[in-house]
DNA sequence: ATAATAATTTAGGTAAGACTAAATTATTAT
DNA sequence: ATAATAATTTAGTCTTACCTAAATTATTAT
Protein backbone atom coordinates (compact mmCIF):
# COMPACT_ATOMS: atom_id res chain seq x y z
CA UNK A 1 0.00 0.00 0.00
CA UNK A 2 2.36 2.96 -1.33
CA UNK A 3 0.83 6.50 -0.27
CA UNK A 4 3.64 7.91 -2.69
CA UNK A 5 2.31 11.05 -4.35
CA UNK A 6 1.43 10.66 -7.94
CA UNK A 7 1.81 13.54 -10.48
CA UNK A 8 -0.78 15.73 -11.66
CA UNK A 9 -0.33 14.10 -14.96
CA UNK A 10 -0.34 10.61 -14.00
CA UNK A 11 -3.36 11.46 -11.65
CA UNK A 12 -5.00 12.72 -15.11
CA UNK A 13 -4.00 9.52 -16.89
CA UNK A 14 -6.01 7.01 -14.48
CA UNK A 15 -8.89 9.03 -13.90
CA UNK A 16 -9.22 8.99 -17.82
CA UNK A 17 -8.06 5.52 -17.97
CA UNK A 18 -10.84 4.59 -15.83
CA UNK A 19 -13.31 6.51 -17.28
CA UNK A 20 -12.24 5.26 -21.03
CA UNK A 21 -12.32 1.48 -19.42
CA UNK A 22 -15.96 1.66 -18.25
CA UNK A 23 -16.70 -0.64 -21.26
CA UNK A 24 -14.74 -3.22 -20.24
CA UNK A 25 -12.32 -2.82 -22.95
CA UNK A 26 -8.88 -1.85 -22.76
CA UNK A 27 -8.13 1.85 -23.49
CA UNK A 28 -6.51 3.17 -27.02
CA UNK A 29 -3.74 5.25 -27.04
CA UNK A 30 -5.22 7.51 -29.47
CA UNK A 31 -8.51 8.22 -27.58
CA UNK A 32 -6.60 8.44 -24.26
CA UNK A 33 -4.59 11.26 -26.28
CA UNK A 34 -7.76 12.73 -27.05
CA UNK A 35 -9.05 13.13 -23.49
CA UNK A 36 -6.14 14.40 -22.48
CA UNK A 37 -5.53 17.30 -24.91
CA UNK A 38 -2.11 15.91 -25.84
CA UNK A 39 -0.53 13.51 -28.81
CA UNK A 40 -0.47 10.05 -28.82
CA UNK A 41 3.13 9.82 -28.61
CA UNK A 42 3.46 11.36 -25.54
CA UNK A 43 0.69 9.20 -24.03
CA UNK A 44 2.69 5.91 -25.51
CA UNK A 45 5.31 7.35 -23.36
CA UNK A 46 3.77 8.04 -20.40
CA UNK A 47 1.78 4.67 -20.50
CA UNK A 48 4.98 2.92 -20.66
CA UNK A 49 6.16 4.38 -17.60
CA UNK A 50 2.81 3.51 -15.94
CA UNK A 51 3.61 0.05 -16.86
CA UNK A 52 6.78 -0.21 -15.35
CA UNK A 53 6.40 1.72 -12.28
CA UNK A 54 7.11 -0.05 -8.85
CA UNK A 55 3.81 -1.24 -8.11
CA UNK A 56 2.62 -1.17 -11.99
CA UNK A 57 -0.36 1.37 -12.08
CA UNK A 58 -1.58 -0.07 -15.88
CA UNK A 59 -1.63 -2.99 -17.62
CA UNK A 60 -0.17 -2.68 -20.80
CA UNK A 61 0.66 -4.55 -24.56
CA UNK A 62 2.26 -2.66 -27.41
CA UNK A 63 -0.82 -1.40 -30.17
CA UNK A 64 -3.72 -3.49 -27.12
CA UNK A 65 -4.27 -0.30 -25.22
CA UNK A 66 -4.15 -0.38 -21.32
CA UNK A 67 -6.16 -0.68 -18.28
CA UNK A 68 -5.62 -0.25 -14.84
CA UNK A 69 -3.95 -2.03 -12.49
CA UNK A 70 -5.71 -2.83 -8.57
CA UNK A 71 -3.43 -0.26 -7.38
CA UNK A 72 -4.06 2.23 -10.20
CA UNK A 73 -7.55 1.90 -9.70
CA UNK A 74 -7.40 2.72 -6.62
CA UNK A 75 -5.47 5.83 -7.40
CA UNK A 76 -7.92 7.09 -10.42
CA UNK A 77 -10.76 6.46 -7.75
CA UNK A 78 -9.01 8.49 -5.30
CA UNK A 79 -9.56 11.56 -7.52
CA UNK A 80 -13.07 11.21 -9.01
CA UNK A 81 -13.67 10.54 -5.71
CA UNK A 82 -12.07 13.95 -5.09
CA UNK A 83 -13.14 15.56 -8.57
CA UNK A 84 -16.82 14.65 -7.40
CA UNK A 85 -17.23 15.65 -3.54
CA UNK A 86 -15.73 18.96 -4.96
CA UNK A 87 -18.37 19.44 -7.66
CA UNK A 88 -20.73 18.77 -5.09
CA UNK A 89 -19.80 21.12 -2.51
CA UNK A 90 -19.12 24.05 -5.02
CA UNK A 91 -22.88 23.53 -6.15
CA UNK A 92 -24.11 23.61 -2.22
CA UNK A 93 -21.74 26.02 -0.56
CA UNK A 94 -20.64 28.63 -3.20
CA UNK A 95 -23.96 28.74 -5.03
CA UNK A 96 -21.73 27.40 -8.81
CA UNK A 97 -23.94 25.94 -11.19
CA UNK A 98 -23.87 22.45 -12.34
CA UNK A 99 -21.50 24.15 -15.91
CA UNK A 100 -19.15 26.04 -13.56
CA UNK A 101 -18.57 23.00 -11.45
CA UNK A 102 -16.22 21.19 -13.89
CA UNK A 103 -13.19 23.30 -14.15
CA UNK A 104 -12.55 24.53 -11.18
CA UNK A 105 -12.74 20.65 -9.41
CA UNK A 106 -10.56 19.73 -12.57
CA UNK A 107 -7.52 21.61 -10.93
CA UNK A 108 -8.31 21.28 -6.93
CA UNK A 109 -8.57 17.56 -7.15
CA UNK A 110 -5.51 17.25 -7.24
CA UNK A 111 -4.25 19.39 -4.27
CA UNK A 112 -6.67 19.11 -1.59
CA UNK A 113 -5.96 16.59 1.14
CA UNK A 114 -7.28 14.12 2.61
CA UNK A 115 -8.16 15.88 5.24
CA UNK A 116 -10.01 18.77 3.42
CA UNK A 117 -11.81 15.26 1.53
CA UNK A 118 -13.05 14.01 4.68
CA UNK A 119 -14.17 17.82 5.75
CA UNK A 120 -16.41 18.66 2.65
CA UNK A 121 -17.84 14.79 2.49
CA UNK A 122 -18.94 15.08 6.18
CA UNK A 123 -20.33 18.64 6.11
CA UNK A 124 -22.35 17.77 2.65
CA UNK A 125 -23.45 14.35 4.93
CA UNK A 126 -21.58 12.14 2.45
CA UNK A 127 -23.40 12.36 -0.16
CA UNK A 128 -23.90 9.69 -3.08
CA UNK A 129 -24.10 11.67 -6.24
CA UNK A 130 -22.32 14.69 -7.83
CA UNK A 131 -24.46 17.57 -9.55
CA UNK A 132 -24.10 15.82 -12.43
CA UNK A 133 -25.72 12.95 -11.46
CA UNK A 134 -22.74 10.59 -11.16
CA UNK A 135 -22.10 8.27 -8.05
CA UNK A 136 -19.34 8.94 -5.76
CA UNK A 137 -17.14 6.44 -4.83
CA UNK A 138 -17.08 5.91 -0.87
CA UNK A 139 -14.32 6.73 1.22
CA UNK A 140 -13.15 3.18 1.11
CA UNK A 141 -12.94 3.66 -2.75
CA UNK A 142 -15.58 1.62 -4.08
CA UNK A 143 -17.38 2.65 -6.77
CA UNK A 144 -21.14 2.21 -6.12
CA UNK A 145 -22.72 0.47 -8.85
CA UNK A 146 -24.92 1.99 -11.58
CA UNK A 147 -27.86 0.81 -12.73
CA UNK A 148 -28.98 3.12 -15.88
CA UNK A 149 -29.04 3.05 -19.63
CA UNK A 150 -28.50 5.41 -21.93
CA UNK A 151 -31.58 7.51 -23.12
CA UNK A 152 -30.82 6.71 -26.68
CA UNK A 153 -31.55 2.94 -25.78
CA UNK A 154 -35.51 4.07 -25.05
CA UNK A 155 -38.94 4.25 -27.63
CA UNK A 156 -42.16 6.02 -27.54
CA UNK A 157 -44.19 5.33 -24.35
CA UNK A 158 -41.58 4.25 -22.26
CA UNK A 159 -41.06 6.45 -19.22
CA UNK A 160 -38.28 7.31 -16.83
CA UNK A 161 -36.29 9.19 -14.48
CA UNK A 162 -33.12 11.37 -15.00
CA UNK A 163 -30.03 9.67 -13.38
CA UNK A 164 -26.91 11.42 -14.86
CA UNK A 165 -25.58 13.65 -17.80
CA UNK A 166 -21.73 12.39 -18.93
CA UNK A 167 -20.74 15.62 -20.00
CA UNK A 168 -18.58 18.50 -19.47
CA UNK A 169 -19.23 20.44 -22.32
CA UNK A 170 -21.15 23.43 -20.05
CA UNK A 171 -22.66 25.07 -23.41
CA UNK A 172 -24.88 21.42 -23.38
CA UNK A 173 -25.23 21.48 -19.68
CA UNK A 174 -26.90 24.69 -19.59
CA UNK A 175 -28.93 23.92 -22.73
CA UNK A 176 -30.48 20.81 -20.65
CA UNK A 177 -31.05 22.89 -17.75
CA UNK A 178 -33.34 25.06 -19.84
CA UNK A 179 -35.23 21.69 -21.06
CA UNK A 180 -35.29 20.58 -17.54
CA UNK A 181 -33.08 17.65 -18.39
CA UNK A 182 -31.68 17.25 -14.85
CA UNK A 183 -30.85 14.81 -12.29
CA UNK A 184 -34.76 13.86 -11.10
CA UNK A 185 -36.38 14.59 -13.64
CA UNK A 186 -39.15 12.58 -15.11
CA UNK A 187 -39.66 12.02 -18.71
CA UNK A 188 -42.18 10.36 -21.05
CA UNK A 189 -40.73 9.72 -24.72
CA UNK A 190 -43.11 10.49 -27.28
CA UNK A 191 -41.31 9.86 -30.49
CA UNK A 192 -38.41 8.21 -32.10
CA UNK A 193 -37.18 8.88 -35.97
CA UNK A 194 -35.03 5.58 -36.82
CA UNK A 195 -33.68 7.98 -39.52
CA UNK A 196 -31.12 10.25 -37.58
CA UNK A 197 -32.32 8.54 -34.11
CA UNK A 198 -34.19 11.49 -32.79
CA UNK A 199 -36.12 11.07 -29.75
CA UNK A 200 -38.83 13.39 -28.30
CA UNK A 201 -39.30 13.63 -24.91
CA UNK A 202 -42.04 15.08 -22.66
CA UNK A 203 -40.48 16.95 -20.08
CA UNK A 204 -43.05 18.57 -17.70
CA UNK A 205 -44.97 20.65 -19.55
CA UNK A 206 -41.98 21.38 -22.33
CA UNK A 207 -41.36 18.92 -25.46
CA UNK A 208 -38.21 18.52 -26.82
CA UNK A 209 -36.44 16.99 -30.06
CA UNK A 210 -33.09 15.48 -28.91
CA UNK A 211 -30.20 13.87 -31.34
CA UNK A 212 -28.63 10.42 -30.93
CA UNK A 213 -25.40 13.00 -29.92
CA UNK A 214 -27.51 14.32 -26.49
CA UNK A 215 -29.33 10.95 -26.02
CA UNK A 216 -26.04 8.92 -26.02
CA UNK A 217 -25.22 10.87 -23.14
CA UNK A 218 -28.14 11.18 -20.68
CA UNK A 219 -28.45 8.04 -18.07
CA UNK A 220 -31.95 7.08 -17.18
CA UNK A 221 -33.73 4.58 -14.93
CA UNK A 222 -37.09 3.37 -16.37
CA UNK A 223 -39.64 3.80 -14.36
CA UNK B 1 -1.53 44.17 -18.14
CA UNK B 2 -0.61 40.57 -18.59
CA UNK B 3 -2.72 37.80 -17.80
CA UNK B 4 -0.46 34.83 -18.69
CA UNK B 5 -0.83 32.27 -15.99
CA UNK B 6 2.34 32.59 -13.75
CA UNK B 7 3.67 28.62 -12.79
CA UNK B 8 3.36 27.43 -9.47
CA UNK B 9 6.72 28.35 -8.54
CA UNK B 10 7.15 31.60 -9.82
CA UNK B 11 4.38 32.38 -7.99
CA UNK B 12 5.87 31.00 -4.71
CA UNK B 13 8.89 32.96 -5.81
CA UNK B 14 7.14 36.21 -5.96
CA UNK B 15 5.01 35.37 -2.51
CA UNK B 16 8.44 34.72 -0.46
CA UNK B 17 9.92 37.74 -2.18
CA UNK B 18 6.83 39.79 -1.20
CA UNK B 19 7.89 38.85 2.79
CA UNK B 20 11.14 39.14 2.92
CA UNK B 21 11.38 42.75 1.20
CA UNK B 22 8.59 43.83 3.61
CA UNK B 23 11.52 46.11 5.31
CA UNK B 24 12.15 47.77 2.08
CA UNK B 25 15.56 46.07 1.82
CA UNK B 26 16.23 43.47 -1.06
CA UNK B 27 15.67 39.39 -0.42
CA UNK B 28 18.69 37.90 -0.61
CA UNK B 29 19.22 35.02 -2.82
CA UNK B 30 20.24 33.04 0.23
CA UNK B 31 17.19 33.99 2.28
CA UNK B 32 15.25 32.82 -0.02
CA UNK B 33 16.82 29.80 -0.82
CA UNK B 34 15.86 29.00 2.22
CA UNK B 35 12.34 30.65 2.63
CA UNK B 36 11.51 28.25 -0.40
CA UNK B 37 13.65 24.96 0.28
CA UNK B 38 15.45 24.82 -2.43
CA UNK B 39 19.32 25.63 -3.35
CA UNK B 40 20.79 29.26 -3.85
CA UNK B 41 21.85 28.25 -6.75
CA UNK B 42 18.39 27.87 -7.78
CA UNK B 43 17.24 31.06 -6.89
CA UNK B 44 19.97 32.83 -8.73
CA UNK B 45 18.59 30.98 -12.47
CA UNK B 46 14.92 31.71 -11.50
CA UNK B 47 15.83 35.60 -10.71
CA UNK B 48 17.41 36.28 -13.65
CA UNK B 49 14.86 34.82 -15.63
CA UNK B 50 11.94 36.77 -13.74
CA UNK B 51 14.17 39.91 -14.24
CA UNK B 52 14.64 39.41 -17.69
CA UNK B 53 10.62 38.22 -18.52
CA UNK B 54 9.05 40.03 -21.06
CA UNK B 55 7.14 42.67 -18.20
CA UNK B 56 10.16 42.02 -15.57
CA UNK B 57 8.55 40.82 -12.78
CA UNK B 58 11.91 41.75 -10.59
CA UNK B 59 14.44 43.92 -10.56
CA UNK B 60 17.94 42.64 -9.96
CA UNK B 61 21.64 43.02 -9.97
CA UNK B 62 24.23 40.58 -9.56
CA UNK B 63 24.63 39.98 -5.50
CA UNK B 64 22.54 42.75 -4.81
CA UNK B 65 19.34 40.67 -3.97
CA UNK B 66 16.12 40.94 -5.21
CA UNK B 67 12.86 43.45 -5.46
CA UNK B 68 9.10 43.17 -6.92
CA UNK B 69 8.45 44.89 -10.12
CA UNK B 70 4.78 46.69 -10.16
CA UNK B 71 3.88 43.74 -11.89
CA UNK B 72 5.90 41.51 -9.63
CA UNK B 73 4.21 42.81 -6.57
CA UNK B 74 0.87 42.69 -7.90
CA UNK B 75 1.23 38.66 -8.67
CA UNK B 76 2.97 37.89 -5.26
CA UNK B 77 -0.38 40.06 -3.76
CA UNK B 78 -2.92 37.76 -6.30
CA UNK B 79 -1.49 35.08 -4.18
CA UNK B 80 -1.20 36.28 -0.63
CA UNK B 81 -5.00 37.25 -1.24
CA UNK B 82 -5.70 33.82 -2.23
CA UNK B 83 -3.98 32.02 0.68
CA UNK B 84 -5.29 34.12 3.38
CA UNK B 85 -9.04 34.11 2.01
CA UNK B 86 -8.59 30.64 1.88
CA UNK B 87 -7.00 30.25 5.17
CA UNK B 88 -10.42 32.49 6.80
CA UNK B 89 -12.53 30.22 4.53
CA UNK B 90 -11.26 26.91 5.89
CA UNK B 91 -11.31 27.97 9.73
CA UNK B 92 -14.81 29.17 9.00
CA UNK B 93 -16.42 26.79 6.91
CA UNK B 94 -14.66 23.62 7.67
CA UNK B 95 -13.84 23.62 10.97
CA UNK B 96 -9.90 24.10 10.42
CA UNK B 97 -8.24 25.58 13.33
CA UNK B 98 -5.36 28.36 12.84
CA UNK B 99 -2.54 25.92 13.00
CA UNK B 100 -3.97 23.22 10.40
CA UNK B 101 -4.70 25.67 7.47
CA UNK B 102 -1.03 26.82 6.13
CA UNK B 103 -0.38 23.88 4.52
CA UNK B 104 -3.83 23.29 2.81
CA UNK B 105 -3.77 27.38 1.48
CA UNK B 106 -0.44 26.93 0.15
CA UNK B 107 -1.33 24.49 -2.23
CA UNK B 108 -5.03 25.37 -2.79
CA UNK B 109 -3.41 29.33 -3.41
CA UNK B 110 -2.11 28.21 -6.98
CA UNK B 111 -5.29 26.49 -8.93
CA UNK B 112 -7.88 28.47 -7.65
CA UNK B 113 -10.29 31.27 -10.14
CA UNK B 114 -10.60 34.32 -9.61
CA UNK B 115 -14.47 33.21 -9.53
CA UNK B 116 -13.86 31.54 -6.69
CA UNK B 117 -11.78 33.78 -4.99
CA UNK B 118 -15.08 36.04 -5.45
CA UNK B 119 -17.13 33.90 -3.72
CA UNK B 120 -15.26 33.04 -0.75
CA UNK B 121 -14.64 36.23 -0.16
CA UNK B 122 -18.12 36.89 0.11
CA UNK B 123 -19.55 34.65 1.10
CA UNK B 124 -17.75 35.53 4.08
CA UNK B 125 -18.01 39.40 3.94
CA UNK B 126 -14.74 40.11 2.72
CA UNK B 127 -12.51 39.33 5.71
CA UNK B 128 -9.91 41.91 6.54
CA UNK B 129 -7.78 39.51 7.95
CA UNK B 130 -6.62 35.92 7.77
CA UNK B 131 -7.17 33.45 10.59
CA UNK B 132 -3.55 34.51 12.11
CA UNK B 133 -4.53 38.25 12.17
CA UNK B 134 -2.75 39.04 8.84
CA UNK B 135 -4.36 42.05 6.44
CA UNK B 136 -6.06 40.32 3.34
CA UNK B 137 -4.88 42.11 0.62
CA UNK B 138 -7.88 44.09 -1.27
CA UNK B 139 -9.93 42.72 -4.54
CA UNK B 140 -7.96 45.30 -6.34
CA UNK B 141 -4.81 44.59 -4.76
CA UNK B 142 -3.35 46.82 -1.97
CA UNK B 143 -2.10 45.43 0.97
CA UNK B 144 -3.94 47.50 3.53
CA UNK B 145 -1.33 49.28 5.82
CA UNK B 146 -0.04 47.29 9.19
CA UNK B 147 -0.27 49.44 12.49
CA UNK B 148 1.59 46.96 14.70
CA UNK B 149 4.90 46.82 16.47
CA UNK B 150 6.17 43.43 17.68
CA UNK B 151 5.51 42.35 21.23
CA UNK B 152 9.48 41.97 21.68
CA UNK B 153 9.53 45.79 22.30
CA UNK B 154 7.54 45.80 24.91
CA UNK B 155 8.30 46.80 28.25
CA UNK B 156 6.55 46.20 31.95
CA UNK B 157 3.74 47.75 32.61
CA UNK B 158 2.64 48.11 28.73
CA UNK B 159 -0.59 46.93 27.44
CA UNK B 160 -2.08 46.02 24.33
CA UNK B 161 -3.49 43.66 22.03
CA UNK B 162 -2.27 40.89 19.62
CA UNK B 163 -3.41 41.86 16.19
CA UNK B 164 -1.24 38.96 14.35
CA UNK B 165 0.77 35.74 14.89
CA UNK B 166 3.77 35.84 11.94
CA UNK B 167 4.35 31.65 11.79
CA UNK B 168 3.54 28.62 10.05
CA UNK B 169 4.77 26.31 12.48
CA UNK B 170 1.83 24.77 13.55
CA UNK B 171 3.55 23.45 16.81
CA UNK B 172 4.35 27.01 18.04
CA UNK B 173 0.45 28.04 16.60
CA UNK B 174 -1.24 25.18 19.48
CA UNK B 175 0.97 26.28 22.25
CA UNK B 176 0.23 29.88 21.48
CA UNK B 177 -3.44 29.12 21.61
CA UNK B 178 -3.21 27.04 24.99
CA UNK B 179 -1.92 30.52 27.05
CA UNK B 180 -4.77 32.10 25.07
CA UNK B 181 -2.10 34.38 23.10
CA UNK B 182 -4.28 34.75 19.53
CA UNK B 183 -5.43 37.95 17.39
CA UNK B 184 -7.94 39.99 19.84
CA UNK B 185 -6.44 39.05 23.06
CA UNK B 186 -5.56 41.41 25.49
CA UNK B 187 -2.59 41.63 28.15
CA UNK B 188 -0.08 43.11 29.93
CA UNK B 189 3.89 42.80 30.16
CA UNK B 190 4.98 42.34 33.84
CA UNK B 191 8.43 41.68 33.55
CA UNK B 192 11.54 42.04 30.83
CA UNK B 193 15.06 40.16 31.39
CA UNK B 194 17.32 42.25 29.64
CA UNK B 195 20.00 39.09 29.75
CA UNK B 196 17.51 36.72 27.38
CA UNK B 197 15.17 39.51 26.79
CA UNK B 198 12.34 36.99 27.82
CA UNK B 199 8.62 39.13 28.44
CA UNK B 200 6.49 38.21 31.76
CA UNK B 201 3.19 38.43 30.03
CA UNK B 202 -0.18 38.49 31.64
CA UNK B 203 -3.17 37.30 29.83
CA UNK B 204 -6.40 36.92 31.15
CA UNK B 205 -5.81 35.06 34.41
CA UNK B 206 -2.47 33.30 32.65
CA UNK B 207 1.00 34.34 33.24
CA UNK B 208 3.55 33.04 30.64
CA UNK B 209 7.30 34.27 29.92
CA UNK B 210 7.88 33.82 26.38
CA UNK B 211 11.42 34.30 24.64
CA UNK B 212 12.86 36.64 21.80
CA UNK B 213 12.10 33.84 19.49
CA UNK B 214 8.48 34.23 19.93
CA UNK B 215 8.41 37.65 21.05
CA UNK B 216 9.38 38.89 17.89
CA UNK B 217 6.90 37.08 15.82
CA UNK B 218 3.51 38.67 17.67
CA UNK B 219 2.29 41.53 16.71
CA UNK B 220 0.42 43.95 18.82
CA UNK B 221 -1.10 47.05 19.48
CA UNK B 222 -0.49 49.44 22.35
CA UNK B 223 -3.45 49.74 24.27
C1' DA C 1 45.80 45.54 3.54
C1' DT C 2 45.36 40.60 3.66
C1' DA C 3 43.58 36.49 4.50
C1' DA C 4 39.80 33.78 5.79
C1' DT C 5 34.97 33.16 5.40
C1' DA C 6 30.50 33.72 3.61
C1' DA C 7 27.43 34.64 -0.17
C1' DT C 8 26.53 34.29 -4.79
C1' DT C 9 26.97 32.92 -9.45
C1' DT C 10 28.35 29.88 -13.35
C1' DA C 11 28.57 25.57 -15.63
C1' DG C 12 26.98 21.33 -16.47
C1' DG C 13 23.40 17.68 -15.33
C1' DT C 14 18.94 15.37 -14.35
C1' DA C 15 13.95 14.26 -14.44
C1' DA C 16 9.17 15.18 -16.02
C1' DG C 17 6.32 15.61 -19.48
C1' DA C 18 5.31 17.46 -23.43
C1' DC C 19 6.24 17.88 -28.98
C1' DT C 20 7.48 16.67 -34.13
C1' DA C 21 8.86 13.65 -37.63
C1' DA C 22 9.70 9.24 -39.13
C1' DA C 23 9.13 4.31 -38.75
C1' DT C 24 6.35 0.51 -37.77
C1' DT C 25 2.26 -2.32 -37.12
C1' DA C 26 -2.83 -3.09 -37.68
C1' DT C 27 -6.93 -2.70 -40.01
C1' DT C 28 -9.85 -2.08 -43.96
C1' DA C 29 -11.16 -1.98 -48.61
C1' DT C 30 -10.41 -3.65 -53.01
C1' DA D 1 -3.82 -11.20 -51.13
C1' DT D 2 -2.55 -6.49 -51.71
C1' DA D 3 -2.65 -1.98 -51.20
C1' DA D 4 -4.19 1.97 -48.90
C1' DT D 5 -5.27 3.95 -44.57
C1' DA D 6 -5.30 4.43 -39.73
C1' DA D 7 -3.25 3.70 -35.28
C1' DT D 8 0.68 3.33 -32.68
C1' DT D 9 5.41 3.51 -31.46
C1' DT D 10 10.27 5.15 -31.69
C1' DA D 11 13.74 8.57 -31.81
C1' DG D 12 15.24 12.83 -30.98
C1' DT D 13 14.08 17.81 -28.99
C1' DC D 14 12.45 21.20 -25.87
C1' DT D 15 11.11 23.59 -21.51
C1' DT D 16 10.76 23.97 -16.60
C1' DA D 17 12.80 23.75 -12.47
C1' DC D 18 15.55 21.59 -9.82
C1' DC D 19 20.61 19.79 -8.37
C1' DT D 20 26.02 19.57 -7.43
C1' DA D 21 30.54 21.21 -7.91
C1' DA D 22 33.52 24.74 -8.95
C1' DA D 23 34.49 29.59 -9.64
C1' DT D 24 33.85 34.19 -8.35
C1' DT D 25 32.76 38.19 -5.56
C1' DA D 26 31.80 40.36 -1.07
C1' DT D 27 32.41 40.79 3.70
C1' DT D 28 34.78 40.35 8.00
C1' DA D 29 38.46 39.70 11.09
C1' DT D 30 43.18 40.16 11.84
MN1 LIG E 1 -16.80 16.71 -13.66
MN1 LIG F 1 -7.18 17.13 -13.54
MN1 LIG G 1 -0.35 31.12 5.96
MN1 LIG H 1 2.66 27.75 -2.58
Amino acid sequence: MMKQTLTISIQDYLKHIYELTDDGKPASTNALAERLKIKPASVTGMVQKLASAKPALVEYQKHQGVTLTKEGERAALEVIRHHRLLEAWLVQTLGYSWDEVHDEAERLEHVISEDFERRIAAAMGHPLRDPHGEPIPTADLKMPLEDSTPLSAFRPNQTGVVQSVKSADDDLLRYLEALGITPGAQFEVKDYSSYDHNLTMKIGKKTSVLGLNITSKIFVEES
